[in-house]
DNA sequence: ATACATACC
DNA sequence: AACTGGTATGTAT
């Protein structure tokens, strides 16, 4: 399992050896309830993979071929929506928390770096010197620690990396206010108007915007990718990183020939799991994914079916989200968690519940913002997470509402397993 | 409507 | 010994 997260391909790390970094996370780890449950939730996937194949076999050559001319049309369908007449840039920042801090101290520059809160944390970034042992982000310190024992632990600081991407959107703004901020490091940028208007190219952009950003933030680089979508822009945000840029043709043949050879895993919304699912049925490629749009139409659902059909035909959305009606919509919801040594004190528990669906319910006075349901999330010793839900009366921002809801939900698994231990509580 | 899994940064 | 936190969305019932 944790060969597949920690050493798939990331940017800064083709030279790495896969081989001891699945080592060295597997000794660290084995035998612990994370990894138990890590096993345990790779049975689930492979039940699900053999319900597949088990469907697959089941079905007549009959079936198979009018599986294959409806896959067909549907390809044909989607092929009629590619416009190609929009231009997307992404723009990601380079190992962004790391290089803000090194920014801070220079020092860091030539030394290992993790970010995280402590040393046995998950790592939010990795500066690209830690990144030639193997250590990433996501992966927990502990575990970097062994990978590379010189790692130097920085704590996050996000005054620094709210100021820094405020300075880079600075930059995104000259070229459409409009832009869409993904994260604090990454951003969409629609600039079909500013090349009409000012007669240029996402190339020329893309070298601006680069050199832009490193200028307004005093030195940090990123990494942008442009083309006719914010999906294909995404994926070629990657392609040349770090400090690079690609920007992929916008005709049909110049999609298809991109993605032939281009591993499902890079494309936004793929997975560790789907990825394990897709290679079973010797799915690897973008190209690999169209050839075997039959198979996919047969097991999987069809919005799936139809998410799989667009990245093998690089086909996506190319307008603004707030051109269509799901994507007006504002934020969906606020929570918060927090993870502390596994307990089965009730007062305890009782107290953080209080404290964490307090703030939750703040934040939306802050925000202006009611809801109409109230979840909890409770994560046992085991790592396996337990969820409840309940739906209020009317949609509701009220610290006594949500805190009593949260407690409810809480109390209810807690009466039923007297002897629940948990590590994590969130509302 | 509810529970839970997956994915992203 | 040690594996986050926040948001959104998909799947299954």
């Amino acid at each position: 399992s944790y060969g597949s997260v920690f050493t798939h391909a990331k940017a800064g790390m083709e030279n790495v050896d896969r081989e001891r970094v699945a080592r060295v996370v597997y000794d660290a780890t084995v035998g612990t309830p994370h990894h138990e449950n890590e096993t345990r939730k790779e049975r689930a996937t492979s039940k699900r993979i053999a319900a597949m194949k088990a469907k697959g076999q089941g079905m007549t050559k009959t079936e198979w071929e009018t599986f294959g001319r409806r896959a067909d049309e549907r390809a044909r369908a989607m092929e009629r929506t590619r416009s190609g007449a929009r231009k997307w840039l992404v723009v990601d920042m380079d190992g962004f928390y790391a290089a803000c801090e090194e920014l801070y101290d220079p020092a860091l520059k030539s030394v290992p770096v993790g970010v995280a809160a402590g040393p046995s944390s998950v790592l939010t970034t990795a500066n690209y010197v830690a990144r030639k042992y193997g250590v990433r982000a996501a992966m927990p310190g502990f575990i970097a620690k062994k990978l590379c024992p010189d790692l130097v632990f920085v704590k996050p600081d996000f005054k620094k990396y709210v100021k820094a991407s405020n300075e880079s959107r600075g930059v995104f703004a000259q070229y459409n206010p409009d832009y869409i901020a993904g994260s604090l490091d990454e951003a969409y940028i629609e600039v079909t108007e500013y090349c009409e208007k000012h007669d240029t190219t996402m190339e020329a952009i893309a070298e601006e915007i680069r050199s832009k950003v490193k200028e307004a933030t005093g030195g940090l680089t990123c990494s942008v990718g442009g083309g006719c979508s914010r999906r294909l822009a995404k994926v070629c945000s990657d392609f040349n990183k770090p400090n690079g840029q690609y920007i992929l043709g916008t005709t049909r043949d110049d999609i298809l020939k991109f993605l032939r050879d281009l591993p499902v895993r890079k494309m936004y919304g793929i997975g560790k799991t789907l990825e394990r699912i897709l290679n079973e049925f010797d799915i690897k490629t973008c190209g690999d994914l169209l050839a075997k749009r039959a198979t996919m139409l047969a097991l999987f659902t069809p919005k799936a079916f139809d998410f799989l059909l667009g990245i093998a035909l690089g086909i996506g959305t190319e307008c603004h989200p707030r051109e269509t009606p799901e994507g007006s919509g504002g934020r969906k919801g606020v929570s918060k968690s927090e993870t502390f040594k596994a307990t089965a004190d009730k007062a305890y528990l009782d107290a953080k519940m209080t404290e964490l669906a307090t703030e939750v319910a703040l934040e939306c006075q802050r925000l202006n913002l009611k809801g109409r349901m109230v979840a909890v999330k409770l994560k046992r010793s085991t790592f396996d997470v337990i969820q409840r839900q309940t739906t209020l009366a009317g949609p509701t921002n009220d610290v006594k509402t949500i805190v009593n809801s949260a407690l409810r939900l809480m109390r209810n698994e807690n009466s039923i397993g007297a002897n629940m231990t948990l590590r994590l509580v969130g509302a």
